[in-house]
DNA sequence: CCCGCTATGTATAATGG
DNA sequence: TCCATTATACATAGCGG
């Protein structure tokens, strides 16, 4: 889509196609996400490679990509309860593994944040000359602070249900 | 995405967001589909909406949805929880990329000029150049935002111990 | 509400390191 | 192979019919 229209068919060079792999499947997340931020709705999407990559992928999790299917499929209950105690415990650590990096993003953001604030009003120049896009930038930060943390939030709870 | 950017957060006029879901129904199928053709994988897309449609809509088929979605639960656990926490490095992305934008305008000496910042504060110097009324209605929505991610990160903190 | 249009924002194929 | 950059193709918000 971009430098050369690209035929609509199986990319035969191997390095091409992965690379290609890993650009839509970055952007197909994102719009799943877009849509269903804009719009309020429940979306996910799945993908089941047996040669790009050796594992499927779901987003925006699999428990959510699960759930909402059989929402509408009513699946046999039974069948997933079983490892949930296990599983549980693992989803656990993992997310706490990882919510560490996160962690550290977000106090370097407040603290960002906080200076950055702190010196433009302090600087002797006062709120009044502070730049507007500034202003707007910092606000979209923070939001996007607290939507990935939603977002973690809410992934924690699926893991809980899984 | 045309016209005006457009703010990553739900339409809350009824027409706008139910044509914008419309399209972007229509572009996200397309895009899965091209995925699946171009680099030869499986791969599907769910939408379930209580608000802007009554049914939920899978691609690129219910059937293939769910089938794709049941092998993928059977996974082992801590597979499936690495895959999910592809959300994660998208988060972590997007906030590196907003941070990459402040530290352009305002990188040098941060730490420095924070304490000579906070010396000032608390020295009684520098507050008075500020208009009241302006530094107040920013310090009152920045204290509710970070106050917002405190509570959640508590939120995320004590669930990990529960 | 559904088209179609079009200006603009986005996604991404190629490329070079 | 992965990352950054760039040039282009594509997606889509706002509008008018």
């Amino acid at each position: 889509m971009a430098r050369n229209r690209v035929k609509l068919a199986y990319i035969a060079n191997d390095a091409a196609r992965k690379a290609s792999y890993n650009k839509r499947k970055k952007g197909l997340l994102k719009k799943v996400n877009e849509l269903s931020t804009l719009c309020g709705v429940d979306a996910c999407a799945v993908i089941y490679s047996s040669t790009c990559n050796s594992q499927p992928e779901a987003w925006p999790s699999t428990a959510a990509a699960y759930r909402m299917l059989s929402d509408f499929k009513t699946l046999p209950a039974a069948e997933q309860s079983n490892r949930a105690m296990t599983q549980e415990s693992l989803i656990k650590q993992q997310i706490a593994k990882a919510e560490e990096g996160l962690k550290k993003v977000h106090e370097e953001n407040r603290r960002m944040e906080l200076t950055q604030i702190m010196f433009q009003i302090l600087d002797g120049r006062g709120l009044n000359t502070v730049k507007k896009e500034d202003l707007i930038d910092l606000s979209m930060l923070i939001e996007q602070n607290l939507k990935g943390i939603d977002i973690r939030l809410q992934m924690l709870n699926e893991s809980y249900v899984l």
